[in-house]
DNA sequence: ACATTTCGTTTACGCGCGTAATCGTTGGCT
DNA sequence: AGCCAACGATTACGCGCGTAAACGAAATGT
């Protein structure tokens, strides 16, 4: 079904979050900062940092006796694979038609329609 | 991780997609339309129906000698968990930033925009 | 009645994932 | 030189999923 060669998992994608928002990071600090947000043991994170690493998703250098993890597949792209997906499965690919229903579920806050209402004239502007 | 108790997994979500186009339906249609959609063999639609009669997705109301199946979910709902689900993960919840990441990679197109520009009159209007 | 078809149910099996424990190696300490 | 600590690598294991095959019961044709 999903014949995609490599895909992040969802635990994966936690240490990935770590790395993007800042790097690179030795394990010990992915780790610890893993430990407090979700609770998971160090094997836990170093198996993660593994299995993204065979993936290539992210790249380890050495640092004396350590490596330090960076990750290779940008954030941008992730969010733009995974929200495509989302898209394509559920509305047609497009995204008009997912924030038509978020408005038919009366889940778009004044401030979102704010947003979106700002953004809308700057792509009138250009 | 994914603590949900009984979730709709990706191959069982397009058998809803299916009933929620059109039900109920007996499994023969069911199978018949997913084999040349998906191209899956009869058995592992059966399996599909049944995990999906477990999880309490869908109903099965017997008609002579076949059931027929239809969705117990609604599609809006289904639509909604998996939409806000990605949202969290990615956009803090929230859908102005995604639209924003649209935006952002070029992946709106004109008639995405107009859609946009038109649902945010009517909300205007109310 | 009996064989055959038709359905639904049960069992199977490899794979990736979540979650670790254990192993192996290498640098530092005594 | 030998031992310990730190770190990465390997192995483990149960679970759900994707994908069926096999089984069993009920209806149908002959």
């Amino acid at each position: 079904m999903d014949t995609n060669p490599h895909r992040i998992s969802a635990a994966e994608s936690e240490v990935m979050k770590v790395l993007w928002a800042d790097s690179p990071k030795a394990a010990e600090d992915v780790v610890a900062i893993l430990a407090k947000d979700q609770g998971w043991a160090e094997g836990t994170v170093k198996t993660l940092l593994n299995r993204l690493l065979n993936k290539g998703a992210i790249a380890a250098d050495k640092d004396g006796r350590r490596f330090l993890y960076r990750p290779l597949i940008g954030r941008d792209d992730y969010v733009d694979t995974e929200s495509q997906g989302l898209l394509d499965r559920l509305f047609d690919g497009r995204l008009a038609p997912l924030v038509s229903h978020f408005s038919k579920r009366e889940k778009l806050a004044p401030e979102d329609v704010a947003e979106l209402r700002r953004l809308l004239e700057k792509l009138d502007d250009q």
